[in-house]
DNA sequence: TTTAAATGTTACATTTTTGTTACAAACTAA
DNA sequence: TTAGTTTGTAACAAAAATGTAACATTTAAA
């Protein structure tokens, strides 16, 4: 993956978190705080996605929207608009100021990351790779398979998402209560031992002799990767 | 059928619309929604056909043309014209600006895919193939037959749209939903099981003694080919 | 119309996956 | 060290997903 990706956004703390965990991913960002800023940084860097907030101080996401869509040069920029929930969703919805899609706050980052994949997909193809790999790990998600060491591995749909969540964000630690929102169903109960389960069967799929383990328990903290 | 096209047009809806459909026909394509950029990065892309939208932004589709014409390195491009109903489609037929085709909006896939399928078979008849092939499998669109291993094999229609609709992306997985959309005609409603019944047929027919199974079953994912 | 083919659905057997528990082992802090 | 906490592991039962065959209904063909 290695699209360059610009965010409009005033709240900073969502800028890092977002900025951290997409250059992670492999993108470029960058980003301002503000829409008047942002209209002309954007140019410079020709980003080929915006993530833009819709309540920003200046100007309104929509109105950026707009600027954007007139702007010949920048006009056919893939647009995902960021909205605080209950912030006149509808009228987003609605809209087709030529927002290609939006995500209401809170939001996870699988989620933000697959709104991402699918527009740049749309709009410019060669852009994403649907293969997550660490090290001698690979993971197709295309055709659900896993590899270490170029050996097919075998892992149960569970096992799979996990991987596929460690992967997004490899040596990143995970609460249980993060793993458990991201990927388990939503409203699922159960019992945060369970994921220690899942942790230990995803451990003996993907360790092969003489390899390395690759997840690290945290002590008190939740698993990572390497 | 391996060729690889590039549209130039405006309407992202319809670049969206023809690109999926192109690429699930098994095309590569890219696309540019203006006249200059198309021109740079057809270069680049070196397509084996362009799609060209009369009314552009920018240049006209005419005016595209002409400087494909002029250009020695792209000089003989197979070019069709998309044309809005009553755009002076006249003016288009009457002029041989170079044109190789031309197609009034709105149409319908098949009919493009035939005029793509005409004009690639005249340029380049490499390009065209109606046949699907995956192993030691081949699905013949033209006479609807299906081969494993050169013998014939006798397939319900429902088993060979099913199986040419795995045809188009071997080895990728697609859930069921994903099936029933594409295989089944629109909004007909049937149980998921049937697919699973179907893919039982499926694999009935098309299995042969002392050859490897075709259809792979990921559970809880859905179905592939290999 | 009669017959055959194609299709959708259901029921049941089988396999896989999953959550939970119980206990052992490892770690931490006093 | 020891007591308390956290994690690893295995086993088991319950739930879910899938394979298969049989049957009823629809559609097409003769």
């Amino acid at each position: 993956m290695n699209g360059k990706i610009f965010i409009i956004e005033d709240e900073p703390s969502i800028i890092q978190l977002v900025q951290h965990n997409l250059e992670k991913n492999g993108f470029i960002v960058s980003s301002s705080v503000n829409g008047n800023d942002g209209l002309k940084e954007l140019k410079k860097f020709q980003p080929d996605l915006l993530l833009l907030d819709w309540m920003l101080p200046d100007l309104s996401g929509i109105e950026i929207c707009k600027n954007i869509r007139k702007d010949n040069s920048i006009k056919n920029l893939p647009v995902i608009m960021l909205t605080a929930k209950g912030e006149e969703e509808d009228k987003i919805k609605g809209l087709d100021s030529g927002v290609d899609d939006y995500l209401t706050k809170p939001f996870s980052f699988n989620e933000l990351m697959a709104r991402i994949k699918a527009v740049l997909r749309r709009s410019n193809p060669n852009t994403v790779s649907d293969n997550l790999e660490f090290e001698d790990l690979v993971l197709d998600r295309i055709e659900k398979r896993v590899y270490r060491d170029k050996k097919e591995i075998q892992l149960g749909p569970t096992e799979f998402r996990l991987l596929e969540f460690f992967l997004a964000n490899p040596k990143r630690v995970y609460s249980r209560d993060q793993i458990l929102e991201n990927v388990w169903p939503n409203n699922i109960n159960v019992e945060s031992r369970t994921i220690d389960v899942h942790i230990r069967r995803l451990r003996k799929s993907i360790n092969i002799q003489n390899k390395k383990e690759l997840i690290r328990t945290v002590r008190s903290s939740g698993y990572s990767l390497i």
